[in-house]
DNA sequence: TAGCGGTGTCATGGAACTGTCACAGACGAA
DNA sequence: TTCGTCTGTGACAGTTCCATGACACCGCTA
């Protein structure tokens, strides 16, 4: 439920920026690279959840580099959506049977690469991971978005959300703030980390009235934990 | 049960549009592919109730694509409409026999078009699969595509229909803005998400003099939820 | 050609949410 | 106990998000 990062290859600078500017206001966490031989390098750090592959690049056709990975089981399945200069039909035809999940010939409206940007994921996103996650009677569904206690539904704020649902997926374990900031919030976002405890702080005031606030607890020092066993 | 979802593989997006806008209006789930690796990348997901085949695709003729999902266990049962342009008999009678349920030359009148879907559609259903949803004293019939509440029927436009409609029949789910144009517009449509609002709000309205609108929930920073509980 | 239903976009206002701060309280090391 | 550090908590101002009404546009038809 993070955001999702896209790795952008494209030698072109200004196409890289304005692609870069228009992903980041979308919400995405972007990385770019100029050529194959970088995008190979960052693939491996960055674990992208979509790239943008441009068709003429420095080094190596991007539609080589999408056939690599797509032959590589660590990176097959990692969606792949070509940009392509050239409206033929056939380059169209080459960009999906490389293994590209989609494509799209520039010029294109920002507003029509995010759309395609999304169907991709949505299409790659595992249909059907396990949805609901239980603690001691307290119930997260993410399908539909509720938290509810027992019958009674749990009213929380975005934030607040996102930090359970995040707990809730890794319980028994301390996360800093930084950590809990990296990975709630997502990582690009400079927000002070005090910000934690006082999203900490409206999490349990939800829950109190269930008895359940004390499974969010402090680890003083070190940060906070979701655990059902008391502290 | 729920709408029939309809696959279209043509390459051509004049065509393609056309059909599909005639089709949505006609009250039919639509999902478009320009060519058999996208259109066997769909089946999966969507699960046609029926596909349009175009005779000429680019990368492998329509024929063969139909042929050879007769030929696998878990796609036979898709009846195949073939589209072609040419009008010999020759290619007709290889239409059928390449397994395709019925064809028709284009070009064609939307009219027809619907004609031989309902009847392919009929002679494939079970007879008797009553295409009613209902939640609440809310009752959409597709196959009259009437929506009611007890004794009244209610008033809706295209796209609130489609809307209900596929709200209904994925109840209890938070959809975000942009999976409901994916999946309610199209997968090609470009239209701001704000629009999604509108129409929910549209839909609402309608809605209202039933006490109904409560069904239709917000999920703040998440999308939207049809759900008999409430928020 | 004017009227009409249906659609998409925009501007606006208000409600909900967010990040920060200041201060109080809790805790641990000497 | 005492002090310094870390955490809990309430308040608040800025921002974001959503509901809503208005409006322009399109295709259709009378």
């Amino acid at each position: 439920m993070t955001a999702k990062r896209i790795l952008i290859v494209e030698d072109e600078k200004a196409i890289r920026d304005m692609v870069a500017f228009g992903l980041r206001r979308a919400g995405y966490e972007v990385r770019e690279a100029e050529d194959c031989r970088q995008a190979r390098a960052r693939i491996v750090d960055v674990r992208p959840d979509l790239m943008l592959v441009d068709w003429m690049l420095p080094d190596m056709s991007g539609l080589e580099l999408t056939r690599s990975l797509k032959r590589a089981k660590d990176t097959e399945e990692i969606p792949v959506i070509m940009l392509t200069a050239r409206a033929e039909e056939q380059d169209k035809v080459g960009g999906l049977e490389g293994g590209a999940d989609d494509y799209i010939t520039k010029p294109f409206s920002p507003r029509e690469l995010l759309a395609r940007i999304q169907a991709v994921l949505r299409r790659a996103a595992p249909a059907g991971a396990a949805d609901v996650v239980e603690a001691d009677g307290l119930k997260l569904d993410d399908s539909s978005h509720r938290v509810s206690a027992g019958e009674r539904e749990i009213p929380l704020g975005p934030t607040e959300y996102r930090l359970l649902h995040f707990f809730m997926t890794h319980p028994e374990r301390v996360f800093s703030r930084g950590q809990l900031l990296d990975r709630v919030w997502g990582g690009n976002t400079y927000v002070e980390e005090r910000t934690v405890d006082v999203h900490i702080r409206r999490l349990r005031k939800a829950l109190e009235p269930y008895q359940l606030e004390r499974l969010v607890q402090t680890v003083r020092g070190a940060g906070y934990r979701f655990s059902t066993r008391d502290a």
